[in-house]
DNA sequence: CGGTATCCGTTCTGATACTG
DNA sequence: CAGTATCAGAACGGATACCG
């Protein structure tokens, strides 16, 4: 294994949910895992992969074919994140063509209303950002060359 | 510049919003933003400056020294493409030192309910996340050399 | 003060080849 | 089928130096 597999969780104390937004403490320094959670759920194949077990269990092959952006390796190393994690159950049948199955556990069915959330802010802001970002460049063309 | 400025928004009809999780949708190859507006929203840097931008307008020091981790080159990209997504504005006060100021838009304000919500979630299962994290390392210990 | 430009090591990722 | 191992290229991010 070469990926970042960084071990020793280093339990950082609950600072209590009264302080809205303690924002010190999403800082990867702080030995919090929030921010490093974060990366894990908010990753573009770890993203695709949560939403398409939550419609139901799938094949290693299967996820391969549905994402199919995603190299092997990459949906490998996808899965066993999300697997040591707890996002995802990772089941093997001893069979003669090996047979794995991924599903998300509870927890992993937990993040639907999250990522839902993150998605349709997106989706809903998506135009005016696109927007924005035609407005800025034009503005930058005017003093930089134009590419084209 | 050499970072990653991809121009050319090309804007992907919108696909409505009755069907819930099109997937596909976020997908990068499909020429939609989804992926990549969640990429920054999500950006360890990004997350942090709209944090501190949440509670007041901010000049460049002061976001600086407010992150602290980050590199001055960091806060200038980071802030450069919050810029250009139309989430902060940048005021350029003429004066002798120069002044500049930093502050979210309308629209970059309205992230602040769906962040909340990721951290939230993030914050809420960490203790569970680090659980199965260190239940799976010792799974894994067994099998593999343990280091120390 | 608030950048920009450059160099350069680290990390991430995809392609490829091999295995139980 | 479902991986693992290896390698090379691309992207990321920090340090440094210089400018309006």
């Amino acid at each position: 294994m070469e990926e970042g597999t960084l071990k020793s969780p280093s339990n950082c104390g609950d600072t209590g949910p009264e302080q809205d937004f303690d924002i010190n403490n999403w800082d990867v320094r702080e030995g919090c895992e929030v921010r490093q959670i974060l990366d894990r759920v908010a990753d573009k194949w770890s993203l695709l992969a949560i939403a398409h077990l939550e419609r139901r269990t799938l094949r290693f092959s299967e996820l391969r074919r549905l994402i199919d952006g995603i190299s092997q390796r990459m949906l490998t190393v996808t899965l066993r994140q999300l697997e040591r994690d707890g996002l995802v159950r990772r089941t093997v049948y001893p069979v003669v063509p090996p047979r794995v199955e991924y599903e998300l556990t509870p927890m992993g069915a937990t993040l639907h209303t999250t990522i839902r959330s993150l998605v349709d802010w997106t989706e809903g802001h998506q135009q005016e950002i696109a927007r924005a970002r035609a407005e800025y460049d034009s503005r930058q063309g005017e003093a930089d060359a134009p590419v084209a």
